[in-house]
RNA sequence: GGCGACGUGGCCGAGUGGUUCAGGCAAGGGCCUGCAAAGCCCUGUACAUGGGUUCGAUUCCCAUCGUCGCCUCCA
């Protein structure tokens, strides 16, 4: 059974699961108000992998994702361009769906916007203010971050820490509020601001909560796994468990983040520095699965750089197992190794160590090649593995394309000069459908053409 | 100030107390090929620095240097 490194424990550990034969899994969304940059990017892949292989092992993956539809930044942003914040918000998810299904991401099997949920937010708020974890201000509602015993537990700090430093920051809101570490459940709206009503006011809901309601709606109480970028460790996810904990509700059973996206210089890629890499430009410029690749290369955890001299590589290897993957085309179907696949299964387990996996990967691609060098039996076998962990972690290998007729004849073509040995009209037609774009493979069993 | 991560061969990137061991990309040599491509084989005395523990450390401990992250924008 998969083993995977628990932010709250912080050890690694086994993913029991709630219900046998079931994984539930929240994965905190994206806030729709501008394009997906390779941060969202990395998450969503590394999701999509855990999520796919869970699935290729059998068992079946309810994937909760939200979409953050109202928020301080989609407002900023339907101000400064004098339009809806609605039309914002629209265009931007389609946009983040198009890209994900770029990038060959399975859609979550739920997908709750923010904006459902208000009535349900007002009504836990109004719980939370009930039990007195909760108060209103003249700006809003706040949860009393002291009321709740392990507050810090997921950021691994004591609340006394977590105020220590950052000298000149401000703290937002620090005269409404009873400690500085108390966060916004509600926020009362200004006129002209998108707003819902409530018992302490109009107005729009803070941030941390939208997930807390979702999550326990569309899971329930101690749902299997929640997870999302290191950033959203702390305040997001620690204050999404302080909701749920002053509830007297069991949250998450097991926290998973991913390491960030980082610069040529080891920083942080993130909208705040200005130095975004949009996703869409990647997937435009480059094939998208290269950053899949990218990713299952390296661990989840650690940090990845996304380079130009990456990417390369990654194209390059995928190129690789492209032309397995056109090699085997026609090897007819076998059981897959079952020692590859224990072996993939164990890395896989160990934290979903997909480097190793990958490593095995390639290893089962090479002996496959001499086993198909030789003839020998066991060849079936191990490319019916690859393809096996290929699916499990979503990579989609192009094997032999489908090629226009007029280009077929000209592959047939250079098959009979050579068979007449006619070299100097089979390099030409070769060099032409080179410079069409084609990959072309002569070998003794004909032509292959791929793109 | 508090908490944490990391420094590996030309590049990327795993991993481990002790004969060969990742893997990818790149490079050199060879086999195959009409020539290529693809594929296969071979090659390169890596583990930030200084101590310590140990029969033995890249792997454990301590220190130093360096890089980075979080401490209410953030995947």
């Amino acid at each position: 059974m998969l083993h995977l490194y628990d932010t709250a424990t912080r050890e690694v550990r086994e993913l029991a699961l709630r219900e046998p034969g079931t994984v539930s899994i929240y994965l905190c969304g994206p806030t729709v108000y501008g394009p997906p940059h390779l941060g969202h990017g990395r998450a969503t892949l590394v999701y999509d992998v855990l999520r796919r292989y869970l699935e290729w092992s059998g068992l079946r993956v309810r994937l909760v994702s939200n979409i953050t539809d109202i928020d301080d930044k989609i407002i900023e942003r339907a101000n400064r361009e004098q339009r809806p914040w609605q039309e914002i918000t629209t265009k931007c998810e389609r946009v983040w769906f198009d890209a994900m299904g770029k990038l060959d991401v399975e859609r979550p099997t739920d997908v709750p916007h923010a904006t459902e949920y208000v009535v349900q937010m007002v009504d836990m708020i109004g719980q939370l203010v009930e039990i007195g974890r909760a108060y209103a201000t003249d700006d809003g509602v706040y949860l009393s971050v002291e009321t709740v015993e392990d507050y810090g537990l997921l950021a691994n700090q004591r609340l006394d820490d977590l105020l220590a430093g950052g000298g000149e920051r401000e703290v937002f809101g620090a005269e409404h509020k009873r400690h500085p570490a108390d966060f916004a459940l509600w926020k009362l709206s200004k006129p002209g601001e998108p707003s819902w009503p409530s018992p302490w006011g109009d107005g729009r809901p803070g941030w941390h909560s939208e997930c807390v309601v979702m999550s326990l709606d569309l899971l329930g109480e101690g749902f299997d796994l929640h997870c999302g970028g290191m950033d959203l460790k702390f305040p997001h996810h620690e204050n999404e468990r302080a909701q749920a904990v002053a509830l007297g509700k069991r949250f998450a059973n097991h926290w998973m983040h991913n390491g960030f996206v980082v610069d040529a210089e080891g920083e942080k890629m993130s909208k705040s520095l200005g130095n975004v890499a949009n996703l869409l430009d990647l997937t435009e410029h480059y094939d998208p699965r290269a950053y899949r690749m990218l990713l299952l290369q390296s661990h989840y955890r650690g940090p990845v750089s996304v380079t130009q001299d990456n990417i390369d590589a990654s194209v390059k290897a995928l190129a690789g197992l492209d032309a397995f993957a056109a090699r085997t085309a026609s090897v007819a179907p076998a059981t897959a190794d079952a020692s590859v696949l224990d072996a993939f299964r164990a890395r896989m387990d160990d934290d979903l160590d997909t480097p190793g996996a990958m490593a095995l990967l390639f290893d089962t691609v090479r002996r496959a090649n001499v086993a198909l060098d030789a003839a020998g039996d066991e060849a079936g076998a191990l490319v019916a593995a690859v393809h096996e962990m290929c699916t499990a972690v979503g990579l989609v290998l192009k094997g032999a394309a489908e090629v226009p007729a007029e280009v077929a004849a000209k592959a047939a073509a250079l098959d009979a000069a050579r068979a007449a040995k006619d070299f100097a009209t089979a390099d030409a037609l070769r060099a032409e459908l080179q410079a069409d774009g084609w990959t072309v493979e002569t070998t003794k069993a004909g032509t292959t053409l791929r793109r």
